[in-house]
RNA sequence: GCCGGGUUGGCGGAAUGGUAGACGCGAUGGUCUCAAAAACCAUUGUCCGCAAGGGCGUGCGGGUUCGAGUCCCGCACCCGGCACCA
């Protein structure tokens, strides 16, 4: 409390009131189960009135550096939707949970040996703590974190349904492994190889089991990131070779480890964003991502080698242009292309000096082999060496000398192109570097000067003796070559992806345990539902094995392996008690994110992850042909790749396996901005504590700022520690109150933009929710002032303008220019004296989701006993939105020259003749003709001469 | 290079093709006070003018229109994503 002494007005709303007032209101809708959304089944069941709305956050990591103001940006917003949402008769699902496995609690358990489930606990405390103050209205029931056991089991479980699945392309869906034994065993399915199931030994069976699942462990090319000591997903990899989290430098490993056949689900992925309403460079960068192209896989015969090199290309109509060949140097058929000796006539610059093909292939490769990714990117000069074989063109019968070269990609299409200098830039460069021959098949416009012709244009130069695709069009073209192609068993229509599996394993502590356990032959076994969750082990020390960060040739070493106890297991799996070894890798931190809003809808559910009413009625679709998912999301656009494209994954996973109605987890996505602030650094270019900096402005206007005696520089960042620059929610709440915050944050600007922070423009909007104390309570006695009194027409058309404009931005998540609306009616009524109930009561309830602490304290000071929670959003009355007389402003030739006040239905005529008559536009008009008069009743004349 | 978004007062920002700068911060002046703070009131794009009024003004250059911050064409710069992806 502030003492009295300060305080000539002990019912003036300060801070301290606001306290008081906002912690009153906190505990009362916590005892009240103000904010509870019932379910139609199960434990939250309750009787259900109006239309469902699931609204969500991002959920948050807790941080063990808590809260900045930047953070509650996107939960004050959905807590205004969904506050506005109830006004409006929904039943608003909004609850807050935390995705608590993760890399800072470990490396804070290695550092301190804390336990790192102790420390989040408690982080997550604090944040409960600064998140309760700030007065969200959430369900508390629905509250989790990802590390609790009853939440961790459903990951596994979920684990273990994909584990236990395969994609059947045919029907386009995944499906229960279960079935597809079965129709091995019934002698429907042959192996690939045509051999019975009966024919094959159990470890074959498993084998050709284990090999089409779409979790599944696979031996192949990994980024293996020392400094973390664990290995990461290709999404979590920059694009400078680098980790995302830490910035350590990754190296490309081949490592036996867990992966999900994301790529099954390539097609859908892409697809349904169409059907998804998320902003469009969400949906542009998860395209970009998945990479999808479209094109011919073409087969070019080499002779003396039995198997052709199969290219990858969107251009087929190009394929007339082929004048070599190049495989990226890893290609598997490269050695049998190295032929013995040089071919006469070899030009010198293919050979790269080197006496014989086989001595030139291998110390090209030696070369590529030693450069990283990174490397080999920045490097853009075109490099490459001949093999001595020629293939064969299969629409031409040309013979083409096959290269390989490290601008073509092992990882990419088949990892070999055929070359067409005269249509593609890279192939140019190269061609103009080993005097290749370059042909165009694509006529360029006239005076088109430069090599490779990538645009329009029609074919020429393509003709042979069944074919012409000269004179026609490109995409005209790709059709005809391709079914030419595939008359003649040389190549198909095709389609490649950038898109690769997920790589789900990490060699961490703090993650979820696999429920997977090996048998003696070492055959990945998923546990049965009754052994989840599989908890993780105490360990004596928590650290993976760490290594300098440029150790490439390091090996990952999971923590849970130095458990051997825990690690070898008697389990009975149905055939007695036997001896089994546990999965040591741990699941990455996006797992429980990937399933999250499932558990929103029936968070207690100890039989089913969601039961399937609950799940229907949340998530499902709202019409035929819908995605479904939840109604809004909102959180920050880094997550745009990783989580959004993971957890869309496992959802049709579900969705397939008909686990959820839903086909799309989130069907309407909002990216909100960032808050950022200015931070200062010194002439040593050290952060300086930003709170203590001060803004002086000298006679020139020119603004300096200084810390202390010393002169500092303006910079602009994250808000955050490093650049000591944060701003806690706390010192807001204890300087202006939480509704104060919460108006000022929404009060900044659009929503999806970033904007920066400035302390001292958060007392505006103090001055405003005063202003609106003031118009109802008196200062000093701390008496209720509203009145009985009737609106004046004025007022009354005010009021409902804004009502109407408040209500549409709050749709829209305008919240800026709907707290901009309710400054205007408030100012309105301050200077009209006007306390009418007929006013401030719409005015009250539609502050209410912005401010809802001192919206409640006014409501029920107006003598409501009831929360405004569900009191009906005030609606505007059309009668009321037409003024008494309207501005109407008269031009001529474009430029305002007078205002005339006059009735909102004068007539056009009327209109014309007060325009024409008016002195100033006389006078601009200045005896001229008046050629044309353009009318807009009742708000503008437009005057031509 | 490609894709997406942006550029409006001193600052954050507002404007269905129809009064550019709502609302807020800051600044200046005033009320209250012994004084200060808080609060309240007034002014505040810029230039000319005593005023009435007028000129200029939404990154730059064109265009459409009676009228353009808004639509079209071209360009510059900034931010984000992807990048030898065949």
């Amino acid at each position: 409390m502030t003492t009295p002494d300060q305080t000539p007005a002990s019912y003036r709303y300060t801070s301290a009131l606001a306290g008081q007032i906002e912690q009153r209101w906190q505990d009362r809708w916590e005892s009240e189960g103000t904010f509870e959304a019932p379910n139609p089944t199960g434990d939250l069941a309750g009787e259900i009135t109006g239309d469902k709305y699931f609204i969500m956050d991002m959920f948050p990591y807790p941080s063990g550096a808590g809260l900045h103001v930047g953070h509650p940006l996107g939960y004050i917003a959905t807590d205004v939707a969904g506050r506005y949402r109830r006004m409006r008769g929904d039943n608003v699902l909004h609850a807050l949970g935390f995705d608590a496995f993760g890399l800072p609690a470990e490396i804070h358990a290695v550092e301190t040996g804390e336990h790192p489930r102790t420390n989040t606990l408690s982080n997550i405390d604090n944040m409960r703590r600064q998140l309760r103050r700030l007065g969200l209205a959430h369900d508390q029931r629905r509250s989790f974190a990802t590390i609790d056991p009853d939440f961790m089991r459903w990951t596994q479980w979920i684990f273990v349904q994909i584990f236990e699945s395969w994609y059947d392309e045919e029907q386009g869906k995944a499906r229960p492994i279960s079935e597809l034994r079965a129709e091995y065993e019934s002698g429907a399915r042959t192996a690939p190889d045509g051999t019975a199931w009966a024919d094959l030994t159990p470890i074959e069976r498993s084998v050709l089991i284990d090999a089409v699942r779409l979790a599944y462990i696979d031996d192949s090319p990994v980024n293996w990131c020392p400094g973390l000591g664990t290995v990461l997903a290709n999404e979590e990899v920059t694009a400078e070779g680098r980790s995302e989290r830490g910035n350590f430098p990754v190296f490309t490993r081949n490592l036996r480890q867990w992966k999900m056949r994301i790529t099954a689900y390539s097609d859908r992925l892409i697809d349904d964003l169409d059907r998804v309403d998320w902003p469009e460079s969400v949906k542009s960068m998860q395209r970009n991502w998945i990479g999808r192209s479209h094109g011919a896989r073409i087969s070019f015969p080499v002779e003396g080698i039995a198997t052709p090199i199969a290219v990858f290309t969107t251009r087929p109509d190009t394929i007339f242009g082929t004048t070599y060949m190049v495989l990226a140097p890893e290609h598997e058929l490269v050695d049998q292309l190295t032929t013995e000796a040089w071919p006469d006539e070899t030009p010198l610059q293919w050979t790269n000096g080197a006496a014989s093909p086989a001595e030139a292939v291998t110390a090209y490769r030696a070369m590529a082999a030693a450069k990283t990714d990174l490397e080999r990117q920045e490097n853009k000069e075109k490099t490459g060496v001949f093999t001595g074989s020629f293939a064969t063109n299969p629409v031409n019968g040309a013979k083409v000398p096959v290269f390989i070269a490290d601008y073509v990609l092992t990882g990419y299409g088949t990892g070999a192109i055929m070359a067409v200098p005269g249509g593609d830039e890279r192939d140019h460069e190269f061609a103009e570097s080993y005097a290749l021959p370059i042909i165009h098949t694509v006529q360029a416009p006239e005076g088109f000067e430069g090599g490779a012709y990538t645009g329009k244009g029609v074919v020429i130069n393509s003709t042979n003796d069944e074919l012409s695709l000269d004179g026609m069009e490109i995409d005209d073209a790709k059709d005809a070559v391709i079914t030419w192609l595939q008359a003649h068993g040389a190549g198909e229509g095709t389609t490649t992806y950038r898109l690769r599996d997920w790589l789900f394993s990490r060699q961490r502590y703090w993650g979820e345990p696999f429920p997977i356990v090996y048998d003696e032959l070492d055959q990945p076994i998923a546990l049965p539902d009754s052994m989840l969750p599989v908890e993780l082990p105490e360990v004596p020390d928590y650290s993976p094995k760490t290594y300098e960060p440029e150790d490439a040739n390091s090996n990952p070493e999971p923590p849970l392996a130095r458990v051997p106890e825990w690690v070898h297991v008697e389990l009975d799996l149905g055939d007695g008690p036997k001896m089994y070894r546990r999965e040591t890798n741990t699941m990455p931190n996006w797992a429980g994110s990937s399933w999250y809003e499932l558990r929103y809808a029936d968070p207690h559910n100890a039989d089913r992850l969601v039961d399937p009413e609950n799940e229907r009625y949340w998530l499902g679709p709202r019409k035929p042909g819908e995605t479904g998912g939840v109604d809004l999301y909102v959180g920050g656009v880094e997550h745009a790749v990783l989580h959004l494209l993971y957890a869309r994954f496992w959802h049709k996973v579900l969705f397939d396996l008909g686990h959820v109605s839903s086909e799309e987890p989130f069907h309407k996505l909002f990216n909100q901005g960032y808050i950022q602030a200015h931070a200062y650094t010194d002439s040593r270019g050290v952060y300086v504590e930003a709170a203590g900096v001060e803004e002086r402005t000298d006679e020139a206007g020119v603004t300096t700022y200084w810390s202390g005696d010393e002169q500092v520089t303006r910079e602009f960042g994250k808000m955050g520690k490093s650049l000591k620059n944060a701003v806690t929610p706390d010192e807001m709440y204890e300087t202006y109150g939480a509704d104060t915050l919460r108006v000022y944050e929404m009060s900044m600007g659009p929503m999806d933009v970033s904007r920066p922070w400035e302390t001292r423009a958060v007392v505006g909007a103090q001055r405003f929710l005063q202003r609106v104390w003031r118009l109802l309570v008196d200062e000093d006695s701390g008496d209720l002032l509203a009145d009985d009194a009737e609106l004046d027409a004025t007022t009354l058309h005010i009021l409902h303008v804004t009502i109407d404009g408040v209500r549409s931005d709050m749709e829209h998540m305008r919240f800026n220019t709907a707290v901009a609306k309710l400054i205007e009616l408030t100012n309105h009524l301050t200077k009209e004296g006007l306390r009418s109930r007929a006013a401030v009561e719409p005015l009250v309830l539609m502050l209410a989701p912005l401010a809802p602490h001192i919206g409640e304290e006014l409501w029920s000071r107006l003598g409501h006993a009831e929360t405004l929670t569900h009191e009906p959003f005030p609606v505007a009355d059309p009668a009321h939105l037409s003024a008494a007389s309207v501005t109407c402003v008269v031009q001529v030739l474009g430029k305002v020259r007078g205002k005339l006040e006059v009735s909102p239905d004068i007539s056009d005529e009327e209109l014309t003749a007060l325009a024409l008559a008016e002195p100033n536009v006389v006078r601009s008009i200045d005896g001229r003709e008046v050629r044309k008069v353009i009318v807009r009743a009742p708000k503008l004349v437009s005057i031509v001469v």
